[in-house]
DNA sequence: TATATTTGTTCAATCGATTGAACAAATATA
DNA sequence: TATATTTGTTCAATCGATTGAACAAATATA
């Protein structure tokens, strides 16, 4: 235990009287070497404590068995929580994960990819930052020859796999549930219109209102980072114009919380007056006063298929269709939007 | 772009008639290689797109340039901001480093241990889950060689660096404020008696009430994981005890939330019936209604300094001397305990 | 001009593990 | 008994990069 040098197959070598390559052999369990070999040298491999050397090994196969992961941000639970079934799926398959967070910058999410391409990931799986536009980068990732599979944020311009929810048909869900409550005038706190899935949460709240008669007004359509910040500032303005929708539809939980905030502090009833929907689930959604609903986009199951994505490609290298999954968005009523008060 | 084939310093060896060693040296700017053959190397580099590759060099100096982070969760701007402190200090100085959590569990936490010794870091960062009782798992870190920084969370038993807040003192920075706000019955939410920090806010809580002459009672003082159902449990069980609190002093700001919500359910009125206090500074602890009153961490500080402990043993292998860094707590005032109600 | 020094490059071994080919011994078949 | 096959191991090259020693050419010094 205190021996401070790391064993090799050397040692277990010179300990049985083997050369290395039968070691090795033994190890792997190649057909050749016989019963009684193997079982010697794994003993000895216990007994002195063998590591295999991951760098030699993944040297000679050019294969590290590391797989990076790239999300936007670690502090939320939705990709948190896909982070962690990502990494349940591949340890199980004897990979293992490098998370990096972009923290939605662009500059960052480069230098995250080029490390990740330096350290030879075999693969890597992301969701993209708000900032990014450019592709260039992750067509980079493609050329090397290393696997990508995206989730969540991702543009089908690059052609690769991606996991995601069906961000059209939220926006319906929200709408309709909206209606029913008898929400009339509906705004929406979006996301970038550059991102694939906040513009189809803007074209599904289009065609919703559109569907129900309802009016849309480009002034209640408002981008933005989808900050706390960026809710509260959001939301001042749409109380402060001529017209007060009576309810606001925002395209992520944090922007929504701020919004939440400012609806308070204006002394504006919630949902009476001013209904509130977010996206997401976080968990804080259920613990603020009151309760906000939202739109849960399966985060376990975006990471299980994100990674079964990767190992399938891994897999079979020359497989060229493309897998695009798409999972069903569930509304989650909460106080915030239900005036009959019977969800909580 | 499209080559897919990796260059290697041979592609550049044959491209420039010379020989692998000398493009190696030349790139790594060895004196005995003339000005001109390293402007040639380099230039041919570039446009061979040459990226060195790591696993090789790794191997062979027996540095990996790698350093593993594990926190018992990212979910937590506490943990995630020490990781990005961490990150911005070691990138600088040529690291890259690979977080992991262990999600509070013990094994887990032995099996990214595992995974990081694998991989061959040079060092280790972490901060202990609360589940950990046995250290085995970090004197195996130790006796692989590897060098090892913990913070927040660590014990002094495994005699290594560390960084840390003062966590006696915060307990005194916090009842001393109680006090001053009138309170006499003080309950703690603690954690986990076993683990150092815990100890050392219920030992700073218990002889801070002792020198305000106020009583220590053993039923106010509850050990749990903190999570946020913990929070709730418990600041139910004091409520519904013969004698009430009139201040709870909570060891983590999640639990915090829990026990502001079931006072809140329970009509009791914050600060003026019952004051609160929790422990980190979280982002929401300024966000809930009422805002909560915390102790700030530093977490940015931590992060730099546990990596520039780090750096600095790596760079004197031989030293002997464990460094203990322990920084000010910061009590941060907000609604919660604030009965003149000057603060926000 | 002969020798010493400096400069610039190549040689060869190395970091551990892997793997197809080669080889020898044991066993099976003609 | 002679040959073919099977079994178990070693040999040697390899994955890329690194590095001290060796060597040759150029330059400096005696």
């Amino acid at each position: 235990m205190e021996n401070n040098k790391k064993s090799t197959i050397k040692d277990i070598a010179t300990l049985l009287g083997l050369t290395p390559s039968a070691v090795s052999k033994a190890l792997n369990d190649h057909p050749r070497i016989s019963d009684k070999t193997k079982m010697a040298v794994k003993e000895a491999a216990l007994q002195l404590d063998y590591q295999p050397n991951y760098l030699s090994s993944a040297l000679r196969k050019g294969k590290s068995n590391l797989v990076g992961v790239i999300i936007p941000r670690v502090n939320s639970h939705f990709f948190s929580s896909v982070v962690e079934n990502i990494e349940k799926v591949l340890n199980l398959n004897g990979y293992h994960i490098i998370m990096t967070q972009s923290n939605e910058l662009y500059a960052k999410e480069c230098q995250e990819i080029d490390t990740l391409l330096k350290i030879q990931v075999d693969g890597i799986i992301a969701s993209m930052a708000n900032e990014t536009i450019d592709l260039e980068y992750y067509q980079k990732i493609k050329s090397k020859g290393t696997e990508l599979v995206l989730f969540d944020r991702g543009e089908e311009e690059l052609h690769v796999d991606y996991v995601g929810i069906d961000d059209y048909k939220s926006s319906h869900l929200v709408i309709d549930h909206l209606v029913s409550q008898n929400c009339k005038r509906v705004a929406h706190i979006a996301g970038f219109n550059h991102i694939r899935i906040y513009k189809e949460r803007i074209r599904g709240y289009k065609d919703a209102l559109e569907k129900w008669n309802l009016p849309i007004n480009e002034h209640w359509i408002i981008e933005s980072n989808l900050r706390i910040e960026d809710g509260r500032r959001i939301m001042q303005q749409l109380l402060d114009a001529p017209e007060r929708p009576d309810a606001v539809y925002v395209a992520g939980d944090i922007a929504a919380l701020g919004a939440l905030q400012v609806i308070l502090e204006n002394n504006i009833k919630i949902p009476e007056e001013m209904a509130l929907i977010g996206f997401s689930d976080e968990p804080f959604t259920s613990l603020t006063q009151p309760s906000i609903s939202t739109v849960n986009q399966h985060s376990d199951q975006i990471g299980k298929l994100a990674a079964e994505a990767f190992l399938e490609r891994i897999n079979n290298p020359k497989k060229k269709t493309v897998n695009r999954i798409i999972l069903e968005p569930e509304l989650i009523i909460r106080q915030s939007s239900n005036k009959n008060g019977l969800s909580s």
